[in-house]
RNA sequence: GCGGGCGUGUUGAAAUUGGUAGACAAGCCAGACUUAGGAUCUGGUGCCUACGGCGUAUGGGUUCGAGUCCCUUCGCCCGCACCA
């Protein structure tokens, strides 16, 4: 019989879904293990070949866990509201579920090709209303919690209420004040804030989707503008998002993305009594720098702040007024990107609490008003952004550390001993730091306040693809739709964009109401949907809750975890907050979603070039190209082999090609070659269901891993698929010849035990390591020697397979089957590694000067014991050699292999 | 600017964590079998002025020993970016 994947893979892939092979079932009796791949968003173009990668580490891990005896729990499910669909939408007139259906359909069939293990019983869709109604379950949960400052939980807002009604606060309010109250404490609320505003898309977005000062999706400018939106109150839990990261098992790298992301900086709070005209306010800066406040010399507001208003002179009001509609006008990126300092006078003077003296205040966009209070104190001589609007508008500065030198660049660094500090003078700055604040504390000028950067998420989106949220408005008041009411479903609407007058799309729906009030018209954005997926997964069929007590309890969470390092800022800290809300309402039993998180590399592609001579219909091959004026074409790479190119195919390609002509070199057309994106303009897309069909999706996965470490970032090149190719042909051809099937019982020889269980012992170590690579190698190596030595012995050959299955399944359940086995490989268990075949002539030898051990030196188990005495031998002379060393000691080192000689 | 990471053949990479650098593949060269090959098998393949020598971006250091540790310089990738 011939190795014939396309029988096989079929064959098995139907198999595994009429026998629910990887149906998960709850056993109390078995230990768990959950392991979950980013579910994706289905987007039109399809899967191409990078896609898939995270996906088979994740297979090749759960089908590892479950031989070791683990229960694995290993979904799959869509992220399919989102933008793409409802653009398209916007353009055609086609519905977004219609749309995404079809893209769901295709990614379905693209994914059951490859021969994933997931129980596709437990699908979820963000998009169906038996998904979205926990979405909308646990926004109406979080817009009836408060987080509580003092525990540092979330809690039911009616301890709240309770609270008020104590001291006296809530009888007598209208209803309206009553709601405008909880509204500043829900954990869900409404509120008004500079948001991120893109007017291409027609909706607000959150600071993750926005890198740059354009949107993530599409590209397009994102302006700052005051809106009330929606918003979760992610900033109460900065604190507990950053202490528990302590035990993820994460990389360092992000985790200090996450770090990066919630900027927890400790400082103070500080009240500046400000003049203005015949009136006094008291603004409030934050610092982390309360050491520095002898040499304040200015002040300066964000030009959005609300004091700029009262703090501004009649004398300037103009000026003010002009520079204020400038920097409206800015986009975010700009204000970044221009280097220019700008700022106005706002014709006030601040006290300073300390000194009395008084400062200027200025206006000034290079303060931010979403950060601390919107208002900083300036230190020119140790902040450079101070000392640069100090230069240009030439105002003091007074160095405030001995010996440093303020006339070229301020001097930043925490470092150095105080003076011109008053009471401060002669402390160090680490020492002044803690004395300023505990002064401003004693004196009531002010508090410690620790701040952190990372801010509320704006919740809703002007757009219709989404969530609707589960809330009216009764007056103007929102409400909370009765719980038994969810979902609220999406309403039918004749088109998808923004109405006439500017309001998002759900305002063209008929009657989009309840209880006779209108309902709100925006949806929740693209995160909502995926904050809680993974709990769904473990329950998805429960219509009384999102996952039931019990199921929780038995899964917990989830304990790998892979997907791109893009969604760092987003989704991994939403997801995070939402488990944690969850956890302190009682819902969940873990207070963090993800125990371990692995973020495989981007599969870029690998484009391939011809070269047309400028005016001609003439194309030199790549090593001819310098000798005329050429022009770089891109080049489908899939009509070329090896870099060369399919001359034929390339003329059918395009109508424009049909008369090339070509200059060859030994008789081929050799193209160039470049590592780009792997993107439709570039024609370097490769599509898995093409080899799938040309190599199988055995031979499909392997390859993937066999490529690099699951990490990095690595192109894709189809030509060296022939080599795991090959690999699976003569693992067909240990078991079979022709259509005689050769395996036999005989009893294994030392040697072929050895390669088995030094193949056992590396496939163990570096799949627990997720080294995927090294681990394909470790087959091939093993495969050559069993070759060599002409084994088909079941004894080998049958741990070889089960062991080789985690990688290529469909091959190793046929050859398995040959075996006589009734039942699926999976059910098989992961042989053991006897360590007697590898710890053979293992020795380490330390070498010690005068006593004290210098080195070691480890000899191969390859080696005869002839060979070691000669090396043990040979290290005694160098000993000799050597002025005062002596071989002290010879230890035996079990599973070392490694050879050294030393001269 | 700040933070994280990386630099090894023609290419993807490996190196048991300080111990024979280039495993395993791809490509290339030669040979065998073939009507044929994008099939199969065998051998070779870092570089050089080749019985020797040199080689892990660069220059230095630590060490009996460095791809691996420390410092210098150069180059690349990722994240954040006026966060007071």
């Amino acid at each position: 019989m011939e190795y014939n994947f396309k029988e096989i893979e079929a064959k098995w892939q139907r198999y595994w879904a009429q026998n629910h092979t990887f149906k998960a079932v709850e056993k109390e009796s078995q230990p768990k293990y959950y392991v979950l791949d980013m579910f994706p968003y289905p987007s039109g173009a399809g899967l191409h070949v990078g896609h898939p990668l995270g996906y088979i580490a994740s297979d090749i891990y759960s089908r590892y866990k479950r031989l070791c005896g683990y229960n694995v729990l290993h979904p799959m499910g869509y992220d399919a509201f989102g933008l793409p669909a409802e653009q398209y939408a916007i353009q055609t007139g086609q519905h977004p579920e219609v749309t995404t259906n079809a893209n769901i359909t295709r990614y379905r069939s693209q994914l059951d090709r490859i021969g994933f293990s997931y129980d596709w019983d437990r699908e979820v869709r963000t998009c169906d209303p038996a998904y979205y109604k926990w979405t909308q379950w646990a926004f109406l949960k979080m817009f009836n919690s408060w987080f509580n400052p003092e525990t540092q939980k979330a809690e039911p807002i009616e301890n709240l209420i309770a609270k008020f009604k104590a001291e006296g606060k809530w009888d007598g309010l209208s209803e309206k004040e009553q709601s405008d109250l909880l509204m500043q404490y829900r954990i869900a609320y409404q509120g008004e804030t500079a948001v991120n505003w893109c007017p291409a898309l027609g909706t607000v977005l959150a600071n993750d989707e926005v890198k740059e000062g354009y949107s993530v999706r599409g590209g397009f400018p994102v302006e700052q503008k005051k809106m009330t939106q929606w918003q979760l109150r992610v900033s109460a839990y900065a604190e507990r998002l950053l202490a528990d990261m302590e035990e993820l098992d994460w990389t360092d790298s992000l985790k200090d993305m996450q770090r990066n992301w919630i900027g927890r900086s400790k400082g103070c709070e500080m009240v500046f009594k400000v003049q203005n005209e015949d009136k006094e306010y008291d603004v409030t800066i934050f610092t982390t720098r309360a050491d520095t406040v002898f040499g304040v010399t200015f002040m300066v507001l964000a030009p959005e702040s609300d004091w700029v208003e009262k703090l501004t002179s009649r004398e300037q009001k103009a000026a003010v007024e002009e520079y204020l509609a400038m920097a409206k006008k800015k986009t975010e990126r700009e204000r970044a990107q221009g280097k220019k300092v700008t700022g106005v006078f706002s014709g006030s003077y601040a006290t300073n609490p300390l000194t009395g003296e008084k400062v200027p205040v200025w206006i000034s966009e290079y303060v931010l008003s979403g950060y601390g209070t919107g208002a900083i104190m300036a230190v020119p001589a140790h902040d450079s952004r101070d000392y640069a609007f100090a230069k240009t508008f030439n105002l003091p500065i007074i160095p405030l550390i001995e010996g440093c030198d303020v006339s070229e660049q301020s001097f930043d660094a925490k470092d150095g001993i105080m003076c011109n500090s008053g009471f401060l003078t002669g402390m160090s700055v680490k020492e002044a730091i803690p004395a300023a604040i505990k002064y401003v504390e004693e004196h009531g000028l002010g508090r410690g306040k620790v701040n952190y950067r990372l801010r509320d998420a704006i919740f809703s989106r002007q757009r219709y693809w989404g969530e609707p949220f589960p809330i009216y408005y009764k007056d103007g008041i929102p409400m909370p739709v009765d719980e038994k009411d969810l979902p609220v479903t999406l309403p039918e609407v004749d088109q998808f964009k923004p109405t006439e007058t500017g309001e998002p799309p759900l305002a063209r729906a008929k009657d989009w109401t309840y209880k006779g009030y209108p309902l709100e018209k925006s949806t929740m954005p693209g995160f909502a949907g995926s904050s809680a997926y993974y709990l769904r997964y473990m329950d998805p069929k429960n219509s009384d809750g999102l996952v039931s007590a019990s199921a929780d309890a038995y899964w917990r969470n989830v304990d790998l975890y892979i997907g791109g390092t893009e969604h760092a800022t987003g989704h991994l800290i939403y997801s995070r907050f939402w488990n944690k809300f969850l956890y302190d309402l009682g819902y969940v039993c873990e207070k963090e979603p993800f125990k371990k998180l692995i973020n495989q590399g981007m599969i870029q592609g690998r484009s391939n070039f011809v070269y047309r001579i400028i005016g001609t219909n003439r194309f030199v091959s790549v090593g001819l190209k310098d000798k005329y004026e050429t022009t770089e074409i891109h080049v489908d790479v899939n009509i070329v082999h090896n870099d060369r190119l399919d001359m034929e195919a390339f003329r059918n390609w395009m109508p424009d090609f049909k008369n090339a002509e070509f200059e060859l070199e030994n008789g081929e057309y050799i193209c160039g070659w470049a590592i780009e994106k792997m993107s439709k303009s570039m024609f370097n897309v490769v599509n898995p269901d093409m080899i799938c069909d040309n190599f199988g999706a055995d031979t499909l996965r392997l390859y993937e891993m066999f490529l690099g470490p699951l990490e990095q970032s690595k192109p894709w090149d189809t030509k060296g698929i022939d080599g795991v190719n090959r690999f699976l042909k003569r693992v067909w051809r240990l078991f079979w010849d022709k259509d005689n099937f050769i395996v036999t019982d005989e009893k294994a020889s030392p040697a072929e035990l050895k390669s088995l269980h030094k193949l056992i012992a590396k496939v163990q170590e570096d799949t627990e390591n997720f080294s995927f690579n090294t681990t394909v190698a470790a087959f091939m190596i093993a495969m050559n020697e069993l070759s060599e030595l002409d084994c088909h012995k079941r004894e080998i050959l049958e741990p070889f397979i089960i062991m080789l299955s985690i990688y290529c399944p469909h091959v190793c359940e046929e050859l398995y089957q040959a075996l006589g086995h009734q039942e699926s490989i999976t059910y098989a268990k992961f042989p053991e590694y006897v360590e007697a075949y590898t710890v053979e002539n293992n020795c380490t030898y330390a070498v010690s000067f005068n006593g004290k051990t210098r080195f070691t030196v480890e000899l191969a188990k390859s080696m005869s014991k002839e060979e070691v005495e000669a090396t043990v031998r040979g290290m005694e002379q160098t000993a000799k050699y050597l002025e005062g060393v002596s071989i002290q000691k010879v230890i035996v080192v079990p599973g070392k292999i490694v050879n050294i000689v030393v001269k």
